[in-house]
DNA sequence: TATGAATGAGCTTTCATTCAT
DNA sequence: CATGAATGAAAGCTCATTCAT
């Protein structure tokens, strides 16, 4: 009688497993960094580590899942014609300061992964398609790039993930004070 | 068939282990982060495991020890009286460029270590000491304070930290392109 | 030749695994002491290492899963309305011979362990409730409280643990034909 | 320059050397157990590691010169016409309370070392001297031989060595009341 | 397909012992 | 002959990954 293993509850419950793995995840993530044990992942979501091996078969892969919610808002941001280079700045930042992980990793990826790559292709894309308008509104200088923003984008990241969650604002409020008037002409 | 048992080269090998040491895990420290492995640092020195822990007790001695060289150099800048804020800014880069591991350490410390806060300190204060002139000189906007710039610099550390090292030089030039742009008045 | 990968016998190997570390573990907290490695308990118990620490997080739990049985037993025989005390003193004894680590952690605990001390109470409870009886039928002198007897109990279990398996029967006799004449009135 | 080496004082300082390390280690093994680290021992004597092995190439041989004091101290007590069993049997409590490491190991020897064993012969036989002038004056009874009364004294010794110094006196009384009535007439 | 136990490699740390100086 | 650094063999423990059920 070992104990009380959790049931198999069949192949219908692939769906809510993958939901809460990634629920998980995001979570553990954020707490604990983007190293933690996988074991806790799986833990947290309620669910065998095998499975979360099916699902994932590494820890990139359950990070992107993670992650392609955070991407989308920010997509979905950039593709309202009303929003600025800016606003979609302040989204991401907004982000960093939530998940550091996720901007760090998709700006600045911690291997050369095909698809952390992928994202971060993403980003520049997104970034680049407010560029010539902010430019046009005297928001941003004529030798900035996207990629530019990209590395200070995950530059800032990377300073709010060493730094303690209460702190996180007013840290990313002082260095965009930097950079915003950096970018500006 | 063991291997081949290192020799014991004696108590004359101390201070050649040491600097092994220090050389080693430098390279590792750069190579791998300061999170790599001690065992490597061992390895890669040629020493036992043993000898590294009698020459230093934890990570955090080892890295002291290591980045003491960066720290003298640093302060022997500020010290000349004719150094500018924008050299030491400049040397401080260049040191990130070299060894990521070092500056961000000591600007955005991993973990509440006193040492390691000292090693804070002594930054701060050095740049602290430039900032006035600097501010004399019309270099640096009135609301901009010392540790705006340890913040500053670490966060550029940070991201050359995850940059391949050949594009470190263009990575460190085009962010601080933009934040001395911010610094300015 | 990395000498031959135990293989994954599967959950189904669960039951067994845990179980030959509790044997492996009563042989050698029998044969090295108490303080033996855990390693070779896992060794012995021809299981990785990891399954031991799944089993039992640290080296208490093992313990208290060794000694369960010993203990049951024990209190099973004081549950008895016939049994005297020196039926419960005799059990232990033959328990000390049998198994000395079992009696010596618990009646004279090494470390101030919540749950061994839980044990140790079990035990002298246990013997409490058989003194009265003791007492009036004129086995066991007024001065002499379940302390004493608890305390005696584990220093006869030191002892036997010192010595060869062999000799023990012998030696517990000699030393509880001094102990009885001790506790008579 | 490294550091401070202590000098080499030269082939006159063997005997002092001697001495401070039996010293050192009579502390050691009282405070931090007979398991204590060697180098603890060679450190506190304010002598290198490679002299302790010289003058004492084994834990036991150290063990032994450490005791060797308190040996003494017992037999010429026994020595003495007019010391009773009883005078001899409270100086080795004396001595368990204050050492137990002493007692425990000349009187039930943790491995085989002959030169241990030849260490409890001096006990037994001098107890066994004082033990017809002891049974003659009524103190002991016919059955209890010298033996019996070593292992009793070990035993004890075990049991304090288990137990917070502070408490030792009065278990050891408490024991004793027990074993001196077991073997008295 | 889900489960979770099994596995061992790898890391940190300690310490007995050796040995160049 | 003294010194103390060098050495590496354990030991404890964690975790990514595999795999029988």
């Amino acid at each position: 009688m070992p104990a009380e293993r959790r049931p198999n509850r069949g192949p219908s419950a692939a769906a809510a497993n993958r939901a809460a793995l990634i629920a998980a995840a995001r979570e553990v993530f954020a707490g604990a960094g983007y190293d933690a044990p996988l074991s806790m992942v799986a833990r947290a979501a309620g669910v065998g580590q095998g499975s979360l091996y099916r699902h994932f078969p590494d820890r990139v892969s359950l990070a992107l899942a993670v992650f392609e919610d955070s991407m989308a808002e920010l997509e979905a941001l950039a593709a309202r014609p009303d929003a600025t280079l800016d606003d979609v700045l302040g989204l991401i930042t907004e982000q960093s300061i939530a998940s550091t992980a996720f901007v760090a990793m998709v700006t600045v990826p911690p291997q050369p992964d095909e698809r952390i790559l992928a994202l971060r292709e993403r980003v520049a894309k997104l970034l680049a398609g407010r560029l010539p308008e902010a430019r046009r509104a005297g928001r941003v200088r004529a030798g900035v790039t996207a990629d530019d923003l990209v590395l200070a984008v995950g530059m800032v990241a990377l300073l709010l993930a060493k730094v303690p969650a209460r702190e996180r604002p007013g840290t990313a409020e002082r260095m965009w004070a930097l950079l915003r008037r950096g970018i500006e002409p």
